[in-house]
DNA sequence: GTGTGACTTAAAGTCCGTC
DNA sequence: AGACGGACTTTAAGTCACA
């Protein structure tokens, strides 16, 4: 599931560049370290409320990251 | 959840464009016509492989539909 | 500071139908 | 053709101990 994988890639760039560790996120969005955990490395099927929960605790208006999402999308599809 | 709400609207525009009626993508997609409805109306909280599911079901590429997710989003942050 | 397996309980997703 | 409901099954949400 290319979406779900590209997903994870991107909140854990965003994550990374705010200078946060999983630790601080999951106090920041009240959901569960491990959860983000399993979310960052693709495991878990996250549903858009709850990515919409930690995009907007990373800081990060829904647009942005949207079309940064956007952009990775693009590349895979440069790719193949 | 605006998020939700922006997929909701997409999803709907992109299926109307393709000419085809909620059963027809219910079918193609192998994802229940209910479900689809209410995902459409925005009361269903989908998850990131489902959603992958229904766009693919669509003949839109998943670059082509967060692109122009991203456009409703832009839309909706300009109006706040 | 993060990955992972195992677990419970909420909710995703299906299938039947009616309006 | 689509909204909406009820009962159902499967899986995501959410948490823990431990590596």
């Amino acid at each position: 599931m290319i979406l779900r994988q590209a997903t994870a890639l991107v909140l854990r760039d965003f994550r990374l560049e705010a200078g946060l560790s999983q630790e601080q996120l999951a106090r920041q969005s009240g959901i569960d370290r491990t959860y983000i955990s399993g979310v960052e490395r693709g495991v878990r099927n996250i549903t858009l409320d709850s990515l919409e929960t930690i995009v907007l605790a990373l800081g990060v208006s829904q647009s942005e990251f949207v079309e940064t999402l956007h952009n990775h999308l693009k590349m895979v599809k440069a790719v193949d």
